[in-house]
DNA sequence: CATAATATGGGACAAATGTCCTTTTTCATT
DNA sequence: AATGAAAAAGGACATTTGTCCCATATTATG
């Protein structure tokens, strides 16, 4: 449960592993390519191995809002599979990345048939549900330096690795208004 | 999938209506009672038979964030029953207001041997995941007079049936912000 | 290497939102 | 009907954030 900023589960990893199973197969990536695209129909189920994602999605008024940062562990398109939706979001990675790949169907028979599976995913979409929420509550009551305050204490290496322009969509702000709040925390020597 | 704002599950609560199962009891409340306190230990899960319940959190600097407002069908405490943690939000109905109590471990055992049950409670998870991803978007790049307008549009009732304050809270706004929105409106012949 | 594309940084001004405070309205209770 | 508490409404001003634009770095690519 480290960086909350960039999510990982590693024993969510460490199941998908450790379990042989014919029909889960590896995909990797190099950096800023899309795994899954808005409104795309989604037929599997991915867990990420190494590297970071981002998980966002593009309003009609061509704003970006990122949802979340993906990085060990963590599991994507499994809402949709689960009720059949189109994808809300688009996947892009950012660094190289390695995913595991689970098919749609093989997905329902494994929560079916494999209890402790069953349970990691309950957990997971719980975690999901817990931590959007205490998110964007923050955002939404807090001024954007607080937010960018918490986010270093999460992950100090934020700026080195996440695009500015990244950090603004995420928090929900425009690139000049982030960039005014550094300037702001470095005149006032934070 | 009506109204969004005041989100309902009927296949949830049809389902657990016609279960028989002599753990689940049934709890009345009046208007303006807490179900649940923020950071309270959870120890059952509960579904609304009728009534309306805002599910919200409190800040640090005091202001109130509204996460959700449960209509018949949704269930609420499942996150914290499935991963031990205490209340992240506080539960207050809104209006006079029935809930089916599950006790934890009862939850716990109907997700193991009911597939049924496991499938619904998997399917809500993955849609409070879907819903609420797709509001924060929405409200983060928009100005409150869309938002004011979607809500509208989704709940036409809304100003009749949800305190201005509630309201306000739900959009992360100020009550100051929302009645000039709603004036500037006026003026404009929304 | 040259050039284009992209990321970063910031000035000047406009617009949106928040803060503080006062007034009015509504509504429950005596 | 009288009173008080809570909800709603809004004036005046401060602050924050956004928009538009341009300049400078940095990186990718032919």
């Amino acid at each position: 449960m480290s960086h909350i900023m960039i999510r990982i589960n590693r024993e969510l990893l460490q199941y998908i592993t450790e379990l042989q199973d014919s029909g889960i197969t590896c995909e990797t990536y190099g950096p800023g390519e899309e795994i899954i695209g808005q409104k795309k129909r989604v037929l599997s189920v991915r867990i990420v191995k190494s590297g970071i994602v981002k998980c966002y999605l593009t309003e009609d008024n061509g704003n970006d809002f990122i949802q979340e940062f993906f990085g060990e562990g963590e599991i994507f398109g499994e809402i949709e599979v689960l009720n059949g939706n189109p994808s809300f979001c688009a996947l892009e990675t950012i660094t190289d990345t390695e995913v595991c790949k689970i098919p749609g169907d093989r997905f329902g028979e494994l929560l079916q048939t494999d209890k402790k599976f069953n349970e990691l995913i309950l957990k997971a979409l719980a975690s999901k549900v817990h931590y959007t929420a205490i998110r964007h509550s923050y955002h939404q009551s807090h001024a954007i330096e607080d937010n960018l305050l918490r986010l270093k204490k999460q992950f100090p290496r934020l700026i080195d690795v996440i695009a500015k322009r990244d950090i603004a969509n995420y928090l929900g702000v425009t690139l000049r208004s982030l960039n005014r709040t550094i300037n702001g925390m470095r005149n006032k020597g934070i």
